[in-house]
RNA sequence: GGGAGUUUAGCUCAGCUGGUUCAGAGCAUCUGCCUUACAAGCAGAGGGUCGGCGGUUCGAAUCCGUCAACUCCCACCA
């Protein structure tokens, strides 16, 4: 017996410990058909956000379902190292207690790091829990544990040996804050308001000056040449092989020309900086111009110039703009709105630097990657962003994977003395391949210097599917065959570029294989004034909060509820409201089965078996199209319509149909079947609802220890019987006539009323039990005759009376019946307006055609009906 | 600058190959009800030129064109 009370406060923590204790969630390989999901690892320090909620209910869901569809549903959790994110984390913490990086070994700064991973690190994997999410604990992974590491390892020396990683120096996105190189993606773009400097740039030798237009004039002091367009008609004057020269620097520069320059922008000429911009470096390349970096790591000024040395950029550009006004070698000065990189993780604006980096060259791993996707091998829920991922795909560009960090894995090269280096998979390795490349046996490990970068996080959740199963280093094992392909992969499209087209291209490199069958794209969660949810607006709830105020169920059923795949899900508080009254409605639906007594000897009524009947329909069709939501991965019309056929279906029609009347028993026949489809409703709920369904079904029946509604098959769609429901559809209406009645007349329930009516094909006789129950009927009787004095309304052909004994509101209801012939004649026209219609009769299908003619006969029978109803009440 | 998407009831969204599954759902609103499972509820009701305009068609929310608004992605123009 439950409580009186529905508090999933209650009952949510007991499941959790049960699902655990009986190591339910646990997967093993074996005969069954395997269905797979890898988490998106989350941030080893992060905490949870509605993001999280969304996405890791998805997964649940289908976990749960797949379970009772019978596979062997395996769900492995873990998280992820996160360097950038996680090591400036630490860096801040260390900087609160007045440690600086910068003072530490490296040694020392990852036992910070890695204290700090022990002390905050699964957090998030905890909180999960209590969303109830079915992870097998006993898999969880960490991106940089010994057998992820290993792998990632593995991974970057195979492709150096295939020639795939290479070591070069590049224009790379510069995060000054965390002092590293970032990959493209990376990089946020964001519009800003920012100024246009016109700086004049003398002619050596002569009083004349260029005017050159620029956002940012602290970079004058790495100009090494002003390019002009040579087509520029304002400039053909300037003789070949002059030279400028910097303003406030001094230096002379040449002029160079090239068609790269736009007329129209500025005053059509530039300054060409190459080792701060993209597009100056390729013209330093093109014309042998000097590279002069004027930057440290950090974004601030160096000695190369010797001036504004130690300055910070942004200071430098303020002061350089104040000199320049002074020494008159400004022209003017723009407001201007350009779009300046950002770094994702620092949030600073990133500096295009020249470095030395490692790439991973990608072309040809894109190529069987992007010709999954298109061809559907994988599949994209929703299809729409197959275009964003081709179109990444086909322009590709080369992975800048290293990165200047400490908390990550650090790449295997290991730099000889003498010059060069080896790449191995370990130091032993190392030195017996640096031996032999450098004829010196003499060698040492100390003699080695191993590469002090790290690589880019995504290079180990690229990974991911395959190393959880330790497919990389034992690309043979059990598991890794066994649950490779993963099934469904959940994620937001942001990270589309980041990670899923990244599994993708690895799985096919290391695989042969896809990594997943199906990707199923989130949206992402706002508020319900449609905000991105952030802590600076403060409009993000903590879920925790949410899930202790409404309970997990509650929780989940809000996410269910407006989440469709790809889009955004508003969200408001009320959902989770929302979630919470269906547990509660759930819960007093059972009480009233509990409450019944059984009567042995008590024969079952004719309603309570024709209710049996249309609910066993009901269900069966409910079931159908259930699974075919699922198939489309309609995750939340499914839902809806499970929730509708709880609430609609079978507390409003059937439990009210089959209740007997108070303190009266029930037969067992009866109590039997409702019980029966209880079971099987818990069971089609349990994914969305784990907590109540299972404490309800745990209830329904004796059950073993380590017996789980978990594993309760889900129920099965069986033929339905179609005419039975459409009956039932009239009894339906019938009863809905007699209440408005009953509503208009304001008569109470408890008083019997009699109900006539004149029978025809579409009087459910059968079904008159029903209404008789429904409705507190002293008598159904079928008459002959219309009876003018009795309130009336009539169900398709079908004219029901229910005398009233005193005067009806004649008025009234010839008004009411008037506007419904008004309604019908008008219906009637345009039917027979397109059935005269030559051409609608010649060309559209015979289908549509006839059912014009059943409209047509419908509607002509209705209306003889009013009017002899008409005819009866003057 | 290029591309994609969205626009249907007050809100959030369904509406698949044009035609009774075509104007829908849930929530909210309004009106009755404290009817011993549930007021976290029950019984009813109202509410939309399907963003605008044009076209194709016997027939358009649905297909085509165009305009408008919003959103996202990509792109180095100083």
């Amino acid at each position: 017996m439950v409580a009186d009370k529905y508090t999933p406060q209650e009952i949510e923590s007991k499941w959790y410990e049960y699902w655990i204790d009986n190591k339910l969630f646990h997967s093993e390989p074996d005969a069954r058909e395997p269905y797979t999901i890898v988490i998106p690892p989350p941030n080893v320090t992060g905490m949870l956000h509605m993001g999280h909620m969304l996405n890791n209910t998805l997964q649940d869901v289908l976990m749960r379902r797949a379970r009772q569809e019978g596979k062997n549903a395996c769900w492995v959790p873990g998280t992820d190292h996160a360097s950038i994110a996680t090591e400036a984390k630490v860096v801040a913490k260390l900087k609160a207690e007045g440690i600086d990086k910068a003072n530490l070994t490296r040694e020392e700064f990852l036992a910070h790091a890695w204290e700090w991973k022990e002390k905050h690190g699964g957090i998030i994997l905890k909180q999960l829990r209590k969303l109830g999410a079915s992870c097998d604990w006993d898999r969880t992974c960490f991106t940089m544990d010994e057998p992820r590491t290993e792998s990632v390892i593995k991974v970057f020396c195979d492709l150096y040996e295939k020639g795939k990683i290479y070591r070069g120096v590049r224009m790379v996105n510069w995060d000054p804050s965390a002092k590293t190189a970032l990959s493209d993606e990376e990089v946020i773009y964001k519009e800003s308001q920012g100024k246009l400097y016109y700086l004049r740039y003398m002619v050596e030798g002569t009083d004349k000056y260029l005017v050159v237009a620029t956002t940012r004039p602290e970079t004058i002091l790495g100009d090494t040449a002003v390019c002009l367009n040579p087509n520029d008609e304002r400039y053909k004057d300037i003789p070949e092989g002059a030279r400028v020269i910097v303003p406030l620097v001094g230096r002379s520069i040449p002029i160079i020309r090239d068609e790269y320059v736009d007329i129209e922008f500025g005053t059509g000429a530039l300054k060409v900086t190459p080792a701060h911009d993209v597009n100056d470096y390729m013209l330093g390349d093109k014309y042998s111009l000097e590279t002069i970096d004027i930057f440290n790591d950090d974004g601030t000024i160096n000695d190369k110039v010797g001036m504004y040395v130690g300055m910070d950029r942004f200071e430098c550009r303020k002061v350089i703009e104040g000199d320049l006004q002074a020494a008159g070698l400004m022209e003017k000065v723009e407001a201007y709105t350009n779009n300046v990189g950002y770094s994702e993780r620092t949030g600073v604006a990133i500096e295009p630097k020249l470095s030395m980096q490692w790439f991973l060259s990608m072309k040809e791993i894109a190529e069987p990657a992007t010709k999954a996707v298109m061809e559907d091998t994988i599949k994209f829920i929703p299809a729409k962003y197959k275009n964003t991922y081709r179109h990444w795909m086909e322009n590709i560009k080369d992975w800048c994977i290293s990165r200047q960090l400490w908390w990550g894995q650090r790449i295997p090269a290991y730099y000889l003395p003498q010059g060069g280096y080896v790449i191995a998979e370990t130091a032993e390795q190392a030195l017996e391949k640096a031996r032999a490349k450098s004829g010196d046996a003499s060698l040492q490990l100390s003699d080695l210097k191993q590469d002090e970068d790290v690589l880019d996080t995504w290079f180990s959740s690229w990974l991911w599917p395959i190393s959880v199963f330790d497919g990389i280093r034992n690309p043979d094992n059990e598991q890794i065959n066994y649950y490779y392909p993963t099934c469904d992969l959940i994620t937001g499209p942001d990270i589309i570029f980041f990670w899923v087209a990244r599994m993708i291209m690895a799985g096919y490199e290391y695989r042969g294989q896809m990594p997943f069958r199906n990707v199923y794209f989130t949206g992402i969660v706002r508020d319900k004034l449609g905000r991105k949810m952030s802590k600076q607006l403060g409009n993000s709830p903590d879920p925790l909060d949410l899930i202790a105020k409404y309970g997990a169920d509650g929780m989940r059923v809000a996410m269910m509820l407006s989440s469709s795949a790809g889009n955004d899900v508003m969200f408001d508080e009320a959902l989770c409201e929302q979630g919470r009254n269906f547990g509660n409605k759930i819960w007093n639906a059972y009480r009233l089965i509990c409450g019944w007594s059984v009567d042995e000897n008590l024969e079952q009524s004719a309603s309570c078996k024709i209710a049996i009947d249309w609910f066993n329909n009901t269900l069966s069709r409910a079931v159908a199209e259930i699974d075919e939501l699922f198939a489309s991965y309609r995750i939340s019309e499914a839902f809806m319509r499970i929730y509708k056929l709880f609430w609609d279906e079978f507390s409003g029609w059937y439990l009210e149909i089959v209740k007997p009347a108070y303190q009266q028993p029930a037969d067992k026949a009866t109590i039997e079947a409702t019980r029966h489809f209880f079971d099987l409703l818990m069971r089609l709920i349990h994914p969305f609802m784990p907590f109540v369904t299972e404490e309800i079904w745990q209830d329904l029946a004796p059950r073993s220890v380590g017996e789980s509604i978990m594993y309760a098959h889900k129920p099965t769609a069986e033929a339905v019987n179609e005419e039975l429901l459409r009956r039932f559809e009239l009894v339906k209406e019938a009863i809905t006539g007699i209440r408005n009645i009953r509503k208009q007349k304001n008569i109470p329930q408890k008083q019997a009323l009699e109900l006539c009516y004149i029978a025809d094909e579409n009087y459910p006789a059968e079904m008159a039990a029903v209404i008789e129950k429904m409705c507190n009927l002293s008598q159904i009787k079928a008459i002959t005759e219309k009876d003018p004095t009795a309130d009336a309304f009539i169900v398709k052909t079908t004219q029901y009376f229910v005398p009233m004994g005193d005067n009806i509101d004649i008025e009234a209801e010839t008004k009411k019946l008037t506007d419904e012939l008004t309604y019908l004649e008008g219906f009637l026209a345009s039917v027979m307006k397109k059935l005269s219609n030559e051409r609608f009769v010649n060309s559209a299908p015979e289908k549509v055609v006839a059912n014009e003619y059943a409209k047509k006969a419908d509607a002509e029978a209705k209306i003889t009906a009013i009017k002899e109803r008409l005819d009866a009440l003057k």
